[in-house]
DNA sequence: GCGGGGAAG
DNA sequence: AATTCTTCCCCGC
């Protein structure tokens, strides 16, 4: 075991030997609970943000640039940075520090959000396996573990230095020439030893365990990053940073040591005898723990007391990163008994993710498990917000939300909405002949000839938040503990969906028969109140049923066999006949036990008249029944008020069989209730 | 489902 | 200190 220290030179009586064998067996043991791996390549890419406006006006690039949203620099480019401006720095100090600066207003994200949607959907379209995911604006994981593999798997191991990486597995011509024996850009740690040309032939099983396949599988990623980058400048004209390693976590530090416009590799060994001495420990360990992405301000500032025995001041003038503490990783990983115990005892506590202890344990130890998520072409939320410096009258208020309102349609029309082609795909296959019967309901009903335009998802809740202004305590103690929002939601009206009416009447009837309500229920008294922000959400988002996914059929029949006690209620012409009246929506539950149920909801759009608005439904409001006492329920089937349970805590409903959570009853009990008229 | 909280850029 | 304008995830009920 190349893991295991060798002894057989050392006496095996003496003290020294004894802790070695205590350090070693503790060692494999945090191993094996906390084994790295290996086996996916993941790339970030770091885009930017004010490269935006830099090619909207190429004459910028060399000028120091800063984007303003209301008081402060939100974000800034190099030169800007180079003579002191920084993210978050408040304008009056941005102008004193550098009077030259270009200050761009952008409050309004369009251009930015377009162009992150460019960009990233650029990547995401080489991506095989679709594992694409966007954080914020500018950054993007990918998990390119099956390009590398196969492109492992084409190399001549006596020609490495002229291969091609294929870049589509159906076109042996889609790719580009490069250099396997060395990596592209750089790497971590900086100065590798002579090239490391790999074994002629080693045994292929994948996917990647040896350091030295993990080497060969990392200089390809470097080769297929560095295109990538070639390609997004060329063709959409922007550059990036990019990381490259094994997991997220890893691949988003990484690319911190080269930027901007350049990439970093971190390099082998992931593990070794001596913990230390792997590249990932010495590497991790000496970010400030408040760096690493996860560990955010909170529990930083808890990591920080334990260490240092007392509560970590938070400089004021130290605003770019860091404390004057600076607690490295490494100090929180090795201070005493230090592990995911302690650490779950220091950071635990109510509404504290369980297991935190652990999660935290392992990013100290540069391990990250999550996977990267599938490209997404809808997002699952859109909000908007404005901040005011001072909003107390009715009258501002009902402005600001008719802007909202109607910025949320926009947002909803340019996000949500698709071209609607008629291009009627031939029924391939099938050996269920069922299936195809359903497709063909829910074909039937999805909105086809109104403007040429159709939903991807409909947002099925709406959600109005504020923030009061905190309260000002003009006694020196400023226990300020409550910068935070207060929010309410409500169904999201049918109304909205129209695609005929106009934008300005729908939003004006959004406002009036949504936002208000919701407003009076965070605000119930007439005045009072100052707010410091408003913000709309449209949420719940659920995609909505395409002629394309075959899936939702499936899941129809699997349900009829799985449940037939609940089903054989019904008679199939009933069946057939309510869900020509509905789409059927795939919603996956993330509730305990992550089981995915089907919800039937109405949504035509054309009976919209006769569906409820959100002040009649919230009227209806009758949670009261469903007060908790679930705790306890024995598990005899049917006996549940009308409702059987199907397992764990997923309830049937007996009217459509759709299984949910017990929390999901009261609306959905709601809904049959307008259905009946 | 609802409302709050935390993390991220 | 928290500042902006978002997006996503998790918790307890």
């Amino acid at each position: 075991m190349d893991t295991c220290t060798d002894y057989r030179d050392k006496d095996t009586h003496t003290p020294e030997y004894n802790r070695d064998v205590a350090d070693d067996r503790r060692r494999i043991l945090a191993r094996t609970r906390l084994r790295r791996q290996q086996t996916s390549i993941i790339i970030h890419f770091d885009c930017f943000y004010a490269a935006v406006l830099e090619n909207e006006t190429p004459k910028l690039r060399n000028l120091p640039l800063a984007v303003q949203q209301k008081q402060i620099v939100v974000t800034c480019n190099y030169e800007a940075r180079r003579r002191g401006l920084y993210k978050l720095q408040p304008i009056k100090e941005a102008k004193r520090v550098c009077p030259e600066a270009v200050i761009v207003l952008g409050e309004d994200l369009t251009r930015f959000r377009e162009a992150s949607k460019k960009n990233y959907s650029f990547l995401a379209s080489f991506s095989w396996n679709s594992k694409a995911e966007r954080l914020g604006f500018d950054e993007v994981f990918m998990d390119v573990s099956d390009m590398i593999e196969y492109n492992v798997g084409l190399l001549n191991h006596n020609h490495l230095t002229n291969s091609f990486f294929c870049l589509a597995r159906n076109d042996p011509t889609a790719g580009f020439a490069y250099d396997a024996s060395r990596v592209a850009g750089h790497t971590y740690p900086p100065d590798l030893a002579p090239p490391d040309l790999a074994p002629p032939d080693l045994v292929i099983d994948s996917p990647v365990q040896s350091d030295e396949r993990l080497r060969l599988h990392l200089t390809l990623a470097s080769h297929l990053a560095k295109h990538l980058r070639q390609q997004l400048e060329a063709q959409n004209g922007y550059t990036c940073t990019v990381g490259i390693s094994t997991n997220k976590l890893l691949s988003k530090l990484a690319g911190n040591l080269h930027k901007p416009d350049d990439q970093t590799t971190l390099w082998p060994p992931y593990t070794a005898d001596d913990s230390e001495r792997d590249n990932v420990t010495s590497f991790i360990d000496g970010h400030e723990v408040g760096k690493i992405p996860g560990i955010g301000f909170n529990i930083a500032q808890k990591l920080r007391a334990h260490v240092l025995q007392r509560e970590a001041e938070i400089d004021a003038g130290l605003v770019h990163g860091g404390t004057k503490e600076g607690v490295l990783a490494g100090h929180v990983r090795k201070h005493p008994d230090m592990g995911p115990e302690t650490l779950e005892r220091i950071l635990g506590g109510p509404g504290v993710s369980h297991g935190i202890g652990g999660k935290i344990w392992r990013l100290l130890n540069g391990c990250d498990d999550t996977e990267v998520g599938l490209a997404r072409h809808v997002p699952k939320q859109i909000s908007l917000e404005d901040s005011y410096l001072r909003l107390d009258t009715m009258e501002q208020v009902l402005k600001e939300l008719r802007m909202l309102a109607e910025s949320l349609l926009k947002r909803m029309h340019a996000d949500l909405l698709e071209d609607n082609e008629e291009e009627e795909e031939e029924e391939e296959e099938e050996e269920h002949g069922e299936d195809i019967v359903a497709v063909r309901h829910v074909t039937a009903v999805t909105p086809t000839d109104t403007i040429g335009k159709r939903w991807l998802a409909y947002p099925k809740t709406i959600r109005l938040s504020t923030r009061p202004r905190p309260p000002q305590t003009i006694d020196g103690s400023t226990r300020n503990r409550s910068f935070a929002r207060i929010s309410k939601s409500a169904p999201m009206p049918n109304f909205v969906f129209s695609l005929k009416d106009d934008v300005g009447e729908i939003s004006a009837r959004l406002v009036s028969e949504s936002l208000v309500p919701l407003f009076r229920r965070l605000h119930p008294e007439k005045s009072r109140w100052d707010l410091s922000l408003v913000n709309v959400a449209a949420t719940n988002m659920v995609d909505a049923a395409s002629e394309k996914s075959r899936g939702v059929g499936r899941d129809i029949s699997k349900m009829f066999k799985r449940q037939d006690h609940v089903l054989k209620q019904w008679r199939v012409d009933d069946y057939e006949s309510k869900i020509s009246a509905m789409e059927i929506n795939q919603v996956e539950t993330r509730g305990h036990h992550g089981r995915q149920t089907i919800l039937l909801r109405e949504h035509s759009i054309r009976g919209s008249e006769d569906f409820p608005t959100s002040s009649q439904e919230s009227s209806l409001r009758n949670d009261a029944k469903w007060e908790s006492e679930h705790e306890d329920d024995d598990d005899d089937d049917d006996d549940n008020g009308g409702h059987a349970m199907v397992g764990d805590d997923k309830f049937v409903c007996e009217l459509c069989g759709a299984a949910m959570p017990i929390y999901a009853m009261a609306t959905h009990s709601r809904f049959h209730k307008h259905e009946r008229g």
